[in-house]
RNA sequence: CGCGGGAUGGAGCAGUCUGGAAGCUCGUCGGGCUCAUAACCCGAAGGUCGCAGGUUCAAAUCCUGCUCCCGCAA
């Protein structure tokens, strides 16, 4: 089929690449505008661009694609089928309806929970044991179009949001080449997603990352997974900022040693060669793998071998 | 030219301002102690101090250029 691509993160390339590899014939890539990024603000462009270059696909970078010219381009193209995976842009109702067919989406899970902007470090956050990824028929919501098809993508207990992204990029990939087949021969079932079931997602800032060590040991080590590698956790230790890429829940405070000494949440209560935990609302949590600004990350052994940390010493900002 | 931190035995750090013997906490290897140990004691190996120039009697340290890593910001 003759389709138009939308997409713009690493999410995007492993569908684009299974489309190509399915023979379909990829008539345009659509992806945002290179953005200065990184240390001395280059300017880069984003993965679906690089991929796509390489594979000698045209790519067109429209600041907004709900101008007026930009629809007008794309209805050159006289597209199939449009699908749209992660692109980062609302489309107007317009551009819905250029392709013969409709336009796809690919969603990282399972419709209609987690509508909306960052599916995958939300369900690592709440501490969902089951996600996956949602082809639909696009409409002019957000993520509320009639599914097409659903694959299910269990969590692992250590997953990250990192992990994650790949295992359901993988997937809608796969998801998403048989969703056009069954398109092609007229097999496909729209669905409509119960509202009454419907979630949505708040976008992921930066700043979301902050520990905050009233909360629960558990609720944190979520938090730290969901942001891990992007933009990950952190905290402050003497003023500058400590991220958190990985700890684990102390839940026995008995089997611990004696030497613990409770103290407010944020405060180290347990220092050894090894082994470093904090007090949170409930429960200890090891801070295992941590890296401090202008450092690279490093286990916490290796943490504690250069760098005094003191028992009472309160992590945070104060 | 967006702002900033960093590169020192295998790991993490100090030392750099105020040039003048390579240090700390670990790890590794050998030995000892112990019922035993990831504990303790004794000893040993292991470093072109990121690279290239320069200043100096003398440079990890001062000057110049370069490479690589990282935090912020977007």
């Amino acid at each position: 089929m003759r389709i138009i691509f939308m997409g713009t993160p690493d999410f995007s390339v492993g569908t684009l690449e299974a489309l190509i590899e399915a023979g379909h014939e990829i008539v345009l890539t659509v992806t945002q505008p290179d953005k200065p990024k990184g240390r001395g603000k280059s300017l880069q462009m984003p993965p679906v661009k690089e991929a796509a270059l390489s594979h000698g696909l045209k790519v067109y970078q429209p600041r907004r694609v709900r101008e007026p010219e930009c629809v007008e381009y794309l209805k050159t193209f006289a597209p199939d089928l449009i699908v749209v995976v992660a692109f980062g842009q609302i489309l107007p109702k317009e551009l819905l309806e250029i392709p013969k067919h409709c336009c796809v989406n690919v969603h990282a899970s399972l419709l209609p929970k987690y509508r909306g902007a960052a599916p995958i470090q939300w369900a690592v956050i709440n501490g969902e044991t089951v996600s996956g990824v949602t082809t639909m028929r696009m409409d002019d919501g957000i993520d509320t179009g009639d599914m097409i098809m659903k694959k299910e993508v269990p969590l692992a207990p250590d997953e990250t949001g990192g992990s994650l992204f790949e295992r359901l990029s993988a997937a809608g990939a796969l998801l998403c080449v048989e969703t056009l087949k069954q398109i092609e021969d007229g097999t496909a079932v729209y669905t409509p997603q119960d509202p009454a079931q419907a979630t949505g997602t708040r976008m992921i800032k930066k700043q979301m990352g902050e520990i905050d060590f009233t909360k629960s040991s558990l609720e944190i080590e979520r938090l730290i997974r969901g942001l891990n590698p992007w933009p990950s956790a952190y905290t402050a230790w003497e003023d500058k900022t400590l991220k958190i890429w990985k700890a684990s829940v102390i839940e026995n405070q008995e089997t611990m040693e004696e030497n613990i000494l409770p103290g407010e949440a944020g405060c180290v209560v347990f220092v050894s060669k090894d082994k470093l935990y904090v007090q949170t609302s409930k429960g200890l949590l090891s801070l295992e793998e941590v890296q401090l600004e202008g450092k690279k990350r490093m286990d916490i052994a290796a943490f504690l071998r250069g760098n005094c940390v003191k028992l009472g010493a309160r992590l945070g900002r104060v």
